[in-house]
Formats: structure tokens, sequence, C-alpha cells
DNA sequence: CATTACCCTATCGGAATAGTAGATTACTGT
DNA sequence: ACAGTAATCTACTATTCCGATAGGGTAATG
């Protein structure tokens, strides 16, 4: 299950992307029209700050704004900052691989053998995907 | 992520469907052949004697079998039995679904529209996997 | 009587979520 | 130039919850 973290993220983003003009926009309005708790917001903010998505603003007239065109942002770029690895298990991501403990045969593991046709199906559609895409 | 609860669940199912006898094998057996603590795998095979994928006999000889065809065991079935939900949020979810706190207009949610594609997609992937698919 | 599934409980650790307090920066009106 | 205010930034803490595992005892079966 995506965690509120990522889904408060995506909310945000699409909400920023729907600006019409690059004013920043102060985190209580964007907590306020998403319905999200103000500090866990700011918090999300930030790491989206860190990550190259967002640039903020100090001060009066400050807030948080788009620092890229919406149709340069994929969700699958999105989903890794925010929740991490888009595989199901580690054995199967390709960012964040991890050999599995108990698993002695990797390629003739049934699970590894499901989750990979999953994954493959799920970061598809995450790249084809852009920020511009889903938030209208 | 996948929970490991999950993970072993589908590790003894394959690892029963490659026996080819319905004679019934122990825990023991089935954790020491793919590495899974005893007593983890026991609550988890308890699961599935009661979701009707298995039986189980005890004493000597006994242990556990599965009680229908690999072929007519659906993926995505059993996937709900073990994880839960196959959507990343409730409100994207069919038999778990619930509405997000947050939200106001679902059907323009940006993160509503995303997750229901990756649902889909996931779930025809699940559905469309049997247990003799991956099993061997 | 040995073997095996069944059942109940407790614990441990870590992640998710949220709250609190204060520091820092920048704009604005006088 | 200064004071006041609006906003982000940083760090710490608390709590709740769940995944994972272990232990010990009971019941059934050969």
């Amino acid at each position: 299950m995506l965690s509120k973290k990522t889904k408060y993220g995506i909310k945000a983003l699409s909400f920023l992307a729907r600006q019409e003009n690059q004013i920043p926009v102060p985190i209580a309005d964007i907590a306020k029209s998403e319905n999200i708790s103000i500090k866990f917001l700011e918090s999300i903010l930030l790491l989206l700050r860190y990550s190259g998505f967002l640039g903020a603003k100090k001060g009066k007239g400050g807030g948080y704004y788009l620092i890229k065109d919406p149709k340069d942002i994929n969700m699958a770029h999105v989903y890794r900052i925010l929740e991490g690895p888009i595989a199901l298990l580690p054995c199967v991501s390709h960012n964040f691989y991890e050999k599995c403990d108990d698993c002695v045969d990797e390629a003739n593991c049934s699970v590894h053998k499901l989750m990979t046709e999953v994954r493959d199906n799920t970061l598809m559609i995450l790249e084809n995907n852009t920020l511009a895409d889903i938030a209208f």
C-alpha cells in the first residue's frame, strides 16, 4: 500500500502544477486545499525540494513552486523519491536490488517470476505518465 | 512492498504444487526446503487451509497438501488472502474499498487516476497467472 | 508413545504519522 | 533604518501500529 507521504506528495505536486503562474504557494494553502497536516506536508515538500522538483522562497510572499515543466516530471521518478522501490520485492528491483536471504535459486523462484512481471508493467505505466498527464 | 508472509505463502504453495503425489508434507520439510521459520510458516499454512487452498493431516505421516489443481489456483486470489488489497490505495480497491478522508472529489483526484491504472494492470497479471504457471 | 498439526500469547523492532519548539530568512510599512 | 510579521527550515520527540518471530501447551493420529 502507498504511504500517505507518497499520496500527499503527488497531490501537492498536482496542486502546484495546476497553478496558472509561478508565484510561490505557502505550505498552509496547499495543506488546506488538499486536507493535509501542515507539518507532515512540510517535510514532504522539503524532500521534493531537495530532489529537484520544487523551489522555495522564504518570508512574506514566499512558498513553494515547481521548477520543472509538469510534462518533464516522470511519475516513476516521483514514486521512487517518495515511496522507494517500485518493485514489490528487493530481489526484483533495479534501483534498490538486494538478494533474498532465503532464496537459493533466484532464476527459478516462483515469486520472483511473478513479481518481475508485475514490476515491469507497473514501471511502464509510471514512466508513461507525467505530472501533466495526471494533474488536470 | 510484499510482506514476507505473502512471499513465504506463495513459495510454500509452489513447493506443494511441485510434489508429484498428494502425500502430505510436514511443515518442517517445507520450512527447511524454502528457508522459512517454522513457526511463521505454521501460521501461514493455517491461513491457507482456512482459505480452502490446503488440506492438513495430523499425526505421523501428516502434513499439508494442495486440495485444488494448481491450474485452478488464481494468483490474484492468493494475493488477496495473504497480502490483502491489490490496489495501492483503499479508494482504488474493489474488494476493500474505502473512501479517503482527505479527498473531496475522487473522480478528479490525480493520485486516484494514476493508481487505478496501476491497479488494473497488476490485477490483470495476477489473474492471468495460476499456481501452475509459476510453480515450475 | 511419537509425531504432527493446532492454538494462544508475548515480544521485539521499525516504520509511519504527527506534534512541538525554535531558528532563520525575507518582505513591508513606518 | 528598524520593527514586525510571514514564511520556510531544522531537529527532536511521542505514539501508534504492524510485521515478524519465538515459546509453550493442546489435540489428533498412526
